[in-house]
DNA sequence: GTCTATAGCTTGATAGAC
DNA sequence: GTCTATCAAGCTATAGAC
């Protein structure tokens, strides 16, 4: 039974991705409602009830491409706040590799987006927000331990945490809307830079910063 | 004539107005593509030759929308690059006035993110594009005089300048997300300043800032 | 079971009266 | 400026042939 069951599970595998990959697509190009279960079959070159077998329905497949695309980011976020060094290198190790995770997941990033920002479109509830929250949490939680160690400016964590985001946001959102201008990981470590320069306490001039 | 202008003009804006907010709510709520034009008149109250009548057609009344709410950015970009003062000052108030802006367009802002992170529900084409690239060129500009003029740190320009549009990002999408949890204009401006402290020159320290 | 023709509805858009 | 009445095009659903 272990036999039949990886050799279906190899199978699976291929056919499921396809379905997913396909439905990502149409899902972005033509919107969720818009996309028939007859096209996300026909795109990944099966029948019908190949769909319905793998997902249960067409809500199913959206669940499934939803949970798939988020489900490494809770990983990431968990093995960050356990990870040891100084807070500035996991933050860098973070957004590397939470940049690296969104060109891998970027056909269902887009989906959220489309979701999220434009109508519901009758898709099922996904908790968005869930994620956003938690990363939040993580990278406001890092910046208040990197300020009880003194490796950060005393100041108020809350702002530090938004200008941070912020980078990972432009980041994303630039290469979303112009992949060809993208910053890259690469850019995206140089901006935080910038930002953590001015987050990061300076040796002998802690207080007195600003005129 | 130009009384007759007046009172027709007044008339008319009300009207006008009904039909633009009206439209706003429905494709950010709706989408543009499963909004009728029969809803838009009904949610304004006329009947739908007044539509025809001040726009030209469907395309016409979305294309308005967007117009009206990028036109006077357009005006707050020129404006801001003719200011006097440090840098950081036009900074500042560019950010508070841009934010301010969004806050009085929101519903059009909404239409603009569904669009252009959603499917475009044969939307006509508005650019977008030119929109941002000149929001993020008016920024990189200030930021390369803020180095010349040694108010900011020597750096690359380019990533002082996501940082920096980083912040106004994420504060528009807090507010849009979470309008609860929005950072609000005194919000934006304290992440902005936490950037323009890393950004931001310190006296007597120019060189060996990092490790 | 599958395809196709068609009836009926919805849509964007307009003409003409007031 | 605004309305009622109506149009043509396009879509959906389904009856009925195969």
């Amino acid at each position: 039974m272990a036999r039949r069951g990886e050799q279906a599970l190899s199978v699976d595998r291929s056919v499921r991705r396809k379905l997913l990959a396909g439905a990502a697509e149409l899902f972005t190009r033509k919107g969720y409602a818009a996309t028939t279960v007859r096209e996300i079959v026909a795109a990944a070159g099966v029948s019908k009830p190949v769909l319905y077998y793998y997902f249960k329905n067409k809500e199913g497949i959206y669940l499934e491409l939803m949970r798939e695309t988020f489900t490494k980011a809770d990983g990431l976020l968990a093995s960050t706040l356990e990870e040891r060094g100084t807070v500035t290198k996991k933050l860098m190790r973070f957004f590397d590799q939470a940049f690296s995770l969104f060109l891998e997941k970027i056909q269902g990033v887009r989906v959220m987006y489309a979701i999220y920002y434009g109508p519901h479109q009758g898709a099922p509830f996904f908790d968005f927000e869930a994620y956003h929250l938690r990363i939040q949490q993580t990278i406001r939680r890092l910046v208040e331990q990197g300020i009880r160690q003194g490796e950060f400016r005393r100041g108020n964590a809350e702002d530090m945490t938004w200008a941070i985001l912020g980078a990972l946001n432009v980041a994303i959102e630039v290469h979303l809307g112009h992949p060809e201008m993208s910053l890259g990981r690469q850019g995206l470590a140089r901006v935080l830079k910038v930002i953590l320069q001015g987050i990061g306490a300076r040796k002998g001039t802690e207080k007195g910063a600003r005129k």
